[in-house]
DNA sequence: CTGAAAGCGCTTACAG
DNA sequence: CTGAAAGCGCTTACAG
């Protein structure tokens, strides 16, 4: 392995201090009157011999790394994969790597990636919180290392969050289903405390509630196999016969619920409306094509480099205000959710019916 | 922000060495036999100030940074992500972090991210290559850093590949077709050099070759906007009213003709028959579900880590060997590849007149 | 206009 | 059994 050329290897080289290298590698040459001819030599030097900087050194020297992490449930999940897309392209612009890693949104794996960012001093944290981490968080805090929370957050840690209106995208997809002339609209959800998905019940609550129809909702534990998930689906369904619209608060169980009711040989939507929360590439090629209500990836992705930015520039000035930055969704209509002109309930009651004898 | 602790300050405390401590919190206690009253105090008393090593300056003096880059296509395509995933989970069973980034498939962007990273002292490189990097790995390899190629390769350079069998792939797929009764089978694919695009290219042509039907090839360039591979698609079909089938190279080719067949108002597989190549967790839920020659996701991910962390351990002995590790397809058989009994082949070409008629 | 020197926080060969 | 000291490759306050 050839050693690599230092900034000391040029200096020699070229019969000049490691200072002046350095200053004219850095763009300090002006502001340190080194002449024109000794910069244009430094210059051309670095160039020939392909001198790349030791990051490493020069981290440890400024107390910068440069570096920055995000962690986000999965980073295999769609939503998750496309913000982190962004984030990255944006972040490199500012001269930023990021370490990406999946929390799994398991409070002690995020913990032990928190201890190791720490100690590779990463400059700044974008997160979507497990619970459990106020205090990793706080810490951060105290160090004046920047953090955001995107996604969820957690109330008793004061940050920038970067946050979608939940609430209202909830809301706004049951309004439609009423519309459309749907009585009992079902909610399945995820157990969990976690404020994105309190808003989305919450939303749901409120629309329930002012057309006083019932309220009938499914809570499915976090990370439950797929095929129980299909299963608790199934049986809600057939609990609740006269349910005949479905809300699925996140895009997996969206896909679960699907494969239930197909399962079911249920039509959508004659049997049962259906629409997700979280837009994804494929409910268009689904059949019947799937609505959903779409979260803004592309602005969440440049609020959070934004605002992160924003702290790492003013950090040591005056903290700015925090504040949540509350982005709106958008209700993308297809035909799962439509009226079906119509409708018999009973076809479904026979269905389930069928379904229970057959097997 | 407070000053962290170093190894130097919990040694003043202790009125111990810098070496005592270094020595003890890195197990090399015993082979320098220090005292087990030592050790416990400095272990106490590094847990109660939580005291956490400064890797940058543990890299910069060891030579290790524990950071491996892995370089994708497009670190949002759910082929990628997932295999990110994995790959990130293993690695850091090993210790190392993982710098995932973006190439776009792009010569310039891709010289531009290995530049930087090689500022990092990058310990080992996981890279799906595009075209013409050839040089940039080539440095890499004489600096002895280990690198490994997957999913696609440079043949000129000589590193350890982990690659799927894609002619094997294309060339069942195909097969799969024949058997079910198509006759003239079309193949969409990229206009790529790359070796997983010819692989795949040369399954097809040998299935084709072998039953001496009619070769059928759409390239679409990389990086096409999607409605207009879409209409690429379409008139393909129009063009070949004979085609009674169709092969997508990729996800993504596979998802741009869906919407064109859709478009068409074309039954799958009555009309045309459909494969896609690199299978997609939605395709089952298509309708009808998609057949897909399958890539084994996790197998890759694993060697492609295991590959990388022998090269790593090894590094400075005699080198072994370089290999292309071959690994196996798998066709996932599904409605839209299936024989249609009684099917007319009139049905399209009728189809297509109305189409091109309401116009 | 330019350079010598200290120091970021570690590890480790060497000495005792 | 333990410590003093050099050095990884940078930056920058200071001196001239």
């Amino acid at each position: 392995m050839k050693k690599k050329t230092s900034i000391h290897d040029i200096a020699k080289q070229l019969n000049v201090s490691s200072t002046t290298v350095s200053f004219v590698l850095n763009g300090k040459a002006e502001e340190n009157r080194i002449s024109k001819e000794l910069q244009y030599k430094v210059l051309e030097y670095v160039k020939k011999v392909g001198y790349q900087p030791n990051q490493l050194a020069k981290s440890l020297r400024t107390g910068k790394s440069m570096i920055l992490c995000m962690l986000v449930e999965d980073i295999s999940d769609p939503f998750f994969s496309s913000i982190s897309r962004i984030v990255e392209t944006k972040a490199f612009e500012h001269g930023y790597k990021i370490f990406f890693a999946s929390t799994e949104n398991d409070t002690e794996k995020t913990k032990a990636l928190i201890r190791v960012f720490r100690e590779r001093q990463v400059d700044g944290y974008i997160i979507a919180p497990p619970p459990g981490i106020e205090e990793e968080l706080q810490d951060l805090l105290h160090e004046k290392v920047p953090v955001i929370q995107f996604d969820r957050f957690l109330p008793e840690v004061k940050t920038t969050n970067v946050i979608i209106d939940n609430l209202g995208g909830a809301y706004s997809a049951v309004q439609h289903l009423q519309e459309n002339g749907y009585q009992q609209i079902g909610f399945v959800t995820l157990e969990s405390k976690q404020t994105q998905m309190q808003d989305r019940l919450n939303g749901y609550l409120k629309a329930i509630k002012e057309k006083k129809q019932k309220k009938v909702v499914l809570k499915v534990p976090y990370r439950n196999p797929n095929e129980s998930t299909q299963e608790k689906v199934r049986l809600f369904l057939q609990d609740n016969p006269a349910m005949d619209a479905l809300l699925f608060a996140t895009n997996y169980l969206a896909i679960d619920g699907l494969v239930a009711i197909a399962s079911l040989k249920l039509n959508i939507p004659g049997n049962i409306a259906v629409v997700g929360f979280d837009d994804n590439t494929h409910f268009s090629l689904f059949s019947p094509p799937i609505t959903a209500v779409a979260q803004p990836v592309l602005k969440i992705a440049e609020e959070v480099v934004v605002q992160l930015m924003n702290k790492i520039k003013s950090s040591g000035k005056n903290p700015r205000k925090e504040e949540n930055i509350l982005l709106p969704t958008q209700l993308i209509v297809r035909k799962s959710s439509l009226a079906v002109p119509g409708k018999k309930l009973n076809a479904r009651l026979e269905n389930i019916k069928n379904e229970s004898i057959s097997s």
